[in-house]
Parts: structure tokens; sequence; C-alpha cells
RNA sequence: GUCCCUAUCGUCUAGCCCGGUCAGGACAUCUCCCUUUCACGGAGGUAACCGGGGUUCGAAUCCCCGUGGGGACGCCA
């Protein structure tokens, strides 16, 4: 079998969303796992509704995913431009072919592609408006994962606009042969414009990709396919999030395919080599936010420190909480760590930290009436008060220890002195161990705030 | 409306091609355990073959018809 070459071609008119990126993703991995070439094209044809901006989104969301092209804008190729807006004399000289052949027409300023049968007039009661039917022999689709597939294309359409801007269904088809593209992969919503791709690629007399409709992503809640207005749709929002590129990846490959096992966190190589086409499910998934953050956790309970550290740094600047980001950086260092094995996702950090970064944290009434309620609290706070000088910080071992002793000096439980002081220093019920928050705090501000919480 | 795709727990799915398993896993949810809070983790529970016909000794699995879901029907991509 010839070189697999497939491409990706967004077009820059909107946020890049969920379903472009796992389209993106099924492509790079099908090129990653048969040793192919991944083509980035940027399908730029409609000036009204593009933009630099939308244009950038893309670049930055497929390099934040791990999906490096092969060739495209920004790293080259033997097949460019890789930018649709500057490829007018390679469809000039494609539309000059279909015209040697007798397949092109002009009609109200615009060049059509016409289609080989009987004509009729036929009014659409659905468009309203009467339309000339041709009578054509159906299409022939063989999908690598719907199957044999037959549609009728029976209405010649246009492939230039009477601007002279050549159309989607052209240049798609003109670049795929152009590009040498082996196989389409992409989503099942162009699996009708499919017949009036074929019928290019046949009067081109070009050799017929493959093709591999994946099935849509459709949105959380309600009816539909995601679209790029819907809540966490965004790539770039999970970006901002600071949710693990890995464990996004992971998640939108398992939607609409899976490695025939139950293996579901899986390393990137280990879904390149698993992935293939006839794994790609048939049918919709619908998009599940639990899910994702579910694994994101699990990605990030075993991401090293100091990629934790970094990704937790850089949150907080993106947030500009200065406070924090002032903090020594030892001391920030140590909070973080034991914030890790706690929290589901890095955008969580700010507020679980809070309290190591402020005097002013907030108090949780409840959960103060609650612990407030039990026992003698403020007596145990005092007794913490008068082994606290002399207590060894020096690990959260030497502070469980020195605890644990006073515990038993008093014949009370640990809880009772864990849960004061936890209530004294973070005014929550939340949070790391008690033994590593004191450490971490100090002697001082713990002394301090459990000064302030007995008065 | 026409055409195309599709159908297993609430969700993602395995099983279907090559009919015979208490229909398996994960997320979510519930219970218990662990415990120094909250998480994590461990054990267990609730929960599905869309409906109707066929074919067959036997159907989630094969066929047909409904129904549901999705998509396309632009001088958007």
């Amino acid at each position: 079998m010839s070189q697999v070459r497939v491409r990706f071609a967004p077009s820059p008119t909107g946020f890049f969303h969920i379903g472009s990126a796992r389209t993106a993703l099924f492509n790079w991995l099908y090129s990653r796992h048969t040793g192919g070439t991944f083509v980035l094209r940027i399908e730029d044809t409609d000036k009204e509704r593009n933009s630099e901006e939308f244009l950038n989104v893309i670049y930055n969301s497929l390099t934040w995913l791990g999906l490096n092209w092969d060739e495209g804008p920004n790293v080259g190729g033997n097949f460019g431009p890789y930018r649709q807006s500057e490829r007018a004399d390679i469809y000039k000289e494609y539309l000059q072919k279909l015209s040697d052949a007798g397949r092109v027409y002009e009609k109200d300023g615009a060049m059509w592609f016409k289609l080989l049968g009987e004509r009729h007039e036929v009014f659409d009661e659905h468009r309203q408006k009467t339309v000339t039917k041709v009578k054509t022999e159906p299409t022939i689709i063989e999908d690598r994962i719907r199957g044999h597939v037959e549609r009728v294309e029976d209405e010649d359409f246009v492939i230039i606009r009477s601007d002279g801007n050549p159309v989607f269904h052209f240049v798609n088809v003109v670049d795929d042969i152009a590009m040498g593209i082996t196989h389409v992969i992409r989503g099942e919503d162009h699996l009708s414009n499919t017949s009036k791709h074929v019928e290019l690629f046949e009067a081109f007399s070009a050799p017929m990709p493959e093709f591999a409709h994946i099935p849509l992503i459709l949105k959380q809640n309600g009816p539909g396919k995601m679209s790029k207005r819907d809540q966490g749709a965004l790539v770039e929002e999970y970006q901002q999030r600071s949710y693990l590129p890995e464990a996004l990846v992971n998640f939108i490959c398992l939607l609409g395919w899976n490695p025939g096992d139950d293996r579901e966190k899986m390393a990137i190589d280990e879904i390149v080599q698993l992935f293939d086409l006839p794994g790609v499910n048939q049918s919709n998934a619908r998009f599940d936010d639990k899910k994702l953050a579910h694994m994101n956790m699990v990605y990030l309970l075993e991401l090293p420190a100091d990629k934790f550290l970094f990704l937790a740094g850089e949150y907080f600047k993106q947030k500009q909480l200065s406070v924090a980001l002032s903090a020594d950086s030892e001391y920030f260092r140590e909070v973080m760590l034991l914030s890790q094995p706690k929290i589901k996702g890095i955008e969580e950090l700010p507020d679980y930290t809070n309290y190591f970064f402020t005097e002013d944290f907030p108090i949780d009434e409840k959960v103060k009436t609650k612990v407030l309620g039990k026992g003698e609290p403020l007596a145990r706070l005092a007794e913490l008060l008068e082994v606290l000088p002399s207590m060894n910080l020096a690990s959260d071992e030497s502070v469980e220890a020195a605890i644990k002793n006073l515990a038993e000096v008093r014949s009370q439980g640990f809880g009772s002195y864990q849960s004061i002081a936890r209530l004294a220093l973070t005014g929550t019920n939340i949070g790391p161990s008690i033994t590593g928050i004191i450490r971490v705090l100090g002697r001082e501000k713990v002394q301090s705030r459990l000064e302030r919480f007995s008065t």
C-alpha cells in the first residue's frame, strides 16, 4: 500500500471546538499508526467569515494537544501552499480541466458543476422553489467505518461563486487530489456531501481516496451535535482551565473509539499503536464533562512534582493572584505539593490553598457550628497552643507524633485536635492533612491563628 | 418534506461480523470499609439489549417494518 496521507482541514471561522479536535486527533492518530503524513490545510475560502485570530487559535490548540503536523502552514511541505486563499492558480487550472471536459457552465455569474443525465424541472416543497433535477446513477461510497453507502446526487451545484471565489466542495476535492490525500477522515456531517465529492473525483478521473466518516459528538445537554457555542465545547477553555492536554486527548479519543477491551487510560504511544479505522464506532457519542474531569484527575495524580508546580505557577500567574505569587517560592512549592494529591484539577488550587496565602480567609459557618458543638474544642485548642512552642515542625511525622502524644496525655482522640485546628487554621473542613498544614504554615502563623480563634 | 447514517445501563462503551456467557468495564449515583477533615483507594449495590414481526431448537447478535436519535439538503465549511 502506498504511503498514507491524511489531512485535517479546518476553516478559521470560529473558535476551535472539541469535535474539530477529535477529527484532527483521529487523522493524526491514523497517520502516526500507519507511519503516514499528517497535513494541516486551512480552508479559508469564505473571506467574509475568516479571521487571523481564529487561525491562531487553531495552531495554538493543535499544538497544545500535541497534534503536530508534518506539512502545512508554518512547517511547509512539497504540496503547498497550505492555505486555500493562496491556491487560486491551482483552482483555475483544475477548473480548466473540468471546463475542457465539458462539465461546467455559467449561470447567474457563478460556475456550476454539471452532472451527467437527463434533466427535468421540479418544485421543491421544502425550499419553496423550482429546481432542476438530474437523473443520475447513484454514487457509491465504500466507507471504512460505515461500509457500503449509496446516495443519489441529483442537482448541479456551484463550484465558483459569482465573486470568483471557489466553493468548499470544489477546493476540498481539488486539494485532496493535488495534495495526494489517500484517506479522508472527517465528521459524519460530511457523509451527505460525499456524493458531490465522488462526482468531482470521477470528473477529474482522479483516484478515489478512502473515506472514513466518524460519528459526531453530541452536546451534553439538549438535542443536537456539539457546536462552538455550547458549554464546554471550546478547546481553548480547557487550556485556560489548565486541564492536562494528555487527559483531554485520552478522553476525546474514547468518544467514538475504543481499543476493543477495557483499557481507558492509555499513553499516547499506546493509543497510536492501537488506533485503527475499524475500531471507530458508527453511532454518535454524547459529551460528558464529569468523565473528562475524572480523567484529568487520574493524570494529575501521577504528574511529576516539577511539572505540577510549573502548571500551578502558570495558573496563578494567569489568574493574577498576586498574594500567592509573591509568596516565598519554597513555601509556594510546599503548599502546592501538599495539595496535588487532593484535587481534581489545577483550577481548584486558588480556592483550595487560599488560607495559606492570607490571614483574611473565610470561615465556613456550618463547619464552625458543627465543630464547636462537639466536645470541648476550645480546651483542645488551648492545649495545642501550650505544646506548640516545643513542637517539632520538621516533618509531617514529627507534627503527628507531637499531637498524638498530646492526645494520649490528655486522653483525647486525635480527631478532636484535628477538627478544631483545621477550623482555626483554614476556616473549613476540607484540605490536606492537618499535620501537613501545620508544618507548612509554620509556628508563627499557626500560633496567631489559634490565638485569634480562641478569643 | 426528501435523502443519508445510527440504536446495549443516566453517560462512554465491550459483546454483534463467526447466533447458545448470570450481558462485562468505566464515569455518575447509593451503601459499607479505610481514615486525621476532604479527597484518593478498596468492597458491594441500583441500573441496559428501543418496539413489533420473521429466520432458528435457540436472537443483544441475522433479516424486514416501525419508532427514537443524528446529519445533509447554501454562491458556509
